[in-house]
RNA sequence: GCGCUUGUAGCCCAGUUGGAUAGAGCGUUUGGCUACGAACCAAAAGGUCGGGGGUUCGAAUCCCUCCAAGCGCACCA
């Protein structure tokens, strides 16, 4: 990379300068930090170090501490200015034409960085009840969720990921009992869910649950009155009804270009003896204590801020305990480290999972939580509020609205602690407000200048046709055979698109440092804005065969860097709009 | 009351571990197609970085305090 590249430089000239005595109190082992940066001034220059951290160390006035700097710097591919603590580099055309060839001899790969540390992650997200179809805030952790496995893919890592399935408590029974009403009432029973609010709450009263009633009644023939249907023990409504929901939920994911490698049940969980053998392990390390007929377990002793119940005083286990089993179980796996993305109202969870894995002699630090603020949706100006299951409007409905590329941008293009609000009207408008056309648009100019590259013109008044500009396997050619001294033609004046694309490959390396998606985003769409004032200010398809080869190269660079960040995004690069 | 997150241009958001004159986009105003897709580009206007203290050569960024918004604070899942 080149601001690596530069960077270094700047630490190799400081060693030296050290070495020869030059830089004041300045110790081989004082630490300093280095910025680097992009000049807000482009007659500064390309690149730039800032060197007055350095000064309180060296005891030296940070211009000083920059010439002494720049003295023992090579100087080659690049011119070097000093302005004030400022060291500002501009990088000859050489560099730039490094650049583009790394982009179209590594392709797909171009991105990658090399020589980082790779682990071995699990990656948890969704994790929803299997009790009803997802609302538009699993839509954020899905989108979210898989687009940062596959830039810690990218990045190098080995990513597994897994959807926790929360199919164990007495929500199923909710979803059971309710089955069982909509069922009856199939069957033509004068029958509804209760009215009162507290008992409401004991049923999922959404009409999902009719198509599903109708289903199990094709698989049920022999049910044909209400006396049936209380024949039938709760568990099979309770099972049929589960795995109705599992299903659409999965269909729903892959469509949404989420892929899960598991899914895993906390019903297996618990049947597997697990969470009992974790509240035993608990047990014997002697984190547990009996109080008023519960057990608790001591996570206050581990940051937490107050000690929780790990089983009831009717003997059943809380939601934690299993939560405990589980986050076990994925570190026995073997993982190097768990990430899970939550939702900001469980950050209260996050202290007593920790304390748990803790406790239980693992290392706390090996679990990332990062915490997502939730979704708002805005229809026509006005904020819908989520939750209680009015106004519910659910992620099918959204995607079929407003399109999955769409959806997905909007959902990933935010930083994940800003509560998000959805604006379904924004979304769908294919305009200036909506950033996801703007870089398809880029895209599909590409690959549009591209293929006219290779076709024959039509004049339309005159009916004549001229040659195509260039043949096919002249383009095949040009990407094989490239040629460094090609894109010294173009390089003056497409410096800077040159210097963005180049940046891909530290925006690949902060964003997945980070585990921040949006970075991404923004990348994408400042590659486009390059693109877009690079085109509008220079004709790619010209008469002068050498320029246009040169800008056709550009353009594949283009191409090649505006596919990978999107296949990142699993935003669809469309070729033509 | 306690905890987490947020507060930056009319709107929506960036701002890398403290560093050059606080930046994009939308909206507004003005300009640009008989040339590769105008779903685009160029330019201008627009700021007390929620308020107030502090730390230092330097603060949107770190510390304290106050204000405002969202979300949590279960022997629910």
């Amino acid at each position: 990379m080149l601001k690596d590249f530069f960077l270094n430089e700047v630490k190799n000239a400081i060693s030296k300068a050290i070495a020869d005595n030059k830089l004041g109190q300045m110790g081989e082992n004082d630490s300093y930090n280095l910025m680097i940066e992009k000049p807000k001034n482009p007659d500064f220059g390309d690149f730039a170090v800032n060197v007055s951290s350095l000064a309180r160390v060296a005891k030296m006035a940070p211009p000083m501490i920059a010439n002494t700097i720049v003295e023992n710097i090579s100087k080659e591919n690049y011119s070097v200015s000093v302005v004030g603590g400022f060291i500002n580099f501009k990088i000859e055309n050489s560099l730039l034409a490094n650049a583009i060839a790394e982009i179209i001899e590594k392709g797909e790969n171009y991105g990658k960085p090399e020589g980082v540390a790779t682990e071995k992650i699990l990656l948890e997200y969704v994790s929803a009840n299997p009790t009803g179809p997802f609302h538009i805030g699993h839509g954020r952790w899905a989108a979210m969720g898989s687009a940062l496995a596959n830039l810690l893919k990218f990045y190098g890592h080995e990513v597994y990921q897994e959807f926790y399935i929360n199919d164990a408590g007495s929500q199923i029974q909710k979803l059971g009992n309710s089955l069982k009403i909509r069922v009856k009432q199939e069957l033509g029973e004068n029958i509804d869910f209760p009215t009162d609010e507290i008992e409401r709450k004991n049923y999922y009263p959404g009409d999902y649950l009719i198509p599903v009633a109708k289903k199990f009644l094709e698989n049920h023939k022999e049910v044909k009155s209400a006396q049936d249907v209380d024949a039938i023990d709760l568990r099979v409504y309770c099972d049929f009804a589960k795995a109705e929901m599992e299903a659409c939920q999965k269909a729903l994911l892959e469509d949404f270009r989420v892929h899960f490698d598991r899914f895993y049940s906390e019903l297996d969980l618990h049947n597997s003896g697990k969470v009992e053998e974790s509240y035993k392990e608990l047990m014997s390390k002697s984190m547990l204590y009996e109080q008023d007929g519960a057990m608790w377990f001591k996570s206050s002793e581990f940051g937490d801020d107050q000690d929780r119940v790990i089983k009831k005083a009717d003997g059943s286990n809380t939601y934690l305990t299993a939560d405990i089993a589980y986050h076990i179980d994925k570190l026995r796996r073997g993982y190097d480290r768990l990430i899970n993305i939550w939702g900001a109202d469980h950050h209260g969870y996050v202290a007593r999972v920790k304390a748990s894995i803790e406790a239980l002699g693992y290392d706390p630090n090996k679990l990332e939580v990062l915490l997502g603020q939730l979704v708002n949706l805005v229809i026509n100006g006005e904020e819908v509020r989520m939750g209680k299951r009015k106004n519910m409007v659910t992620l099918d409905d959204l995607i079929e609205e407003v399109g999955i590329d769409a959806t997905r941008y909007w959902m990933e293009m935010r930083n994940i602690d800003m509560t998000l609000d959805f604006d379904i009207e924004l979304a769908k408008r294919s305009t200036d407000e909506n950033p996801v056309f703007y870089v398809q648009y880029a895209y599909a100019r590409v690959c549009s200048i591209l293929r006219n590259a290779i076709s024959e013109k039509l004049n339309p008044e005159t009916g004549e046709k001229s040659p195509a500009p260039m043949s096919e396997s002249e383009i095949d050619d040009l990407i094989k055979n490239f040629n460094k001294n090609l894109i010294l033609k173009t390089a003056d004046t497409a410096k800077s698109l040159i210097l963005k694309l180049e940046e891909f490959k530290s925006v690949i390396v902060l964003s997945a440092q980070n585990r921040t998606v949006y970075t991404i985003c923004r990348y994408v769409q400042e590659l486009a804005a390059e693109f877009h004032s690079f085109y509008n200010s220079n004709r790619v398809i010209c008469d002068d065969k050498d320029l246009m080869k040169s800008r056709l190269a550009l353009m594949v660079a283009i191409k090649t860097t505006l596919k990978n960040a999107l296949d990142i995004l699993a935003v669809s690069a469309p070729e033509r709009m």
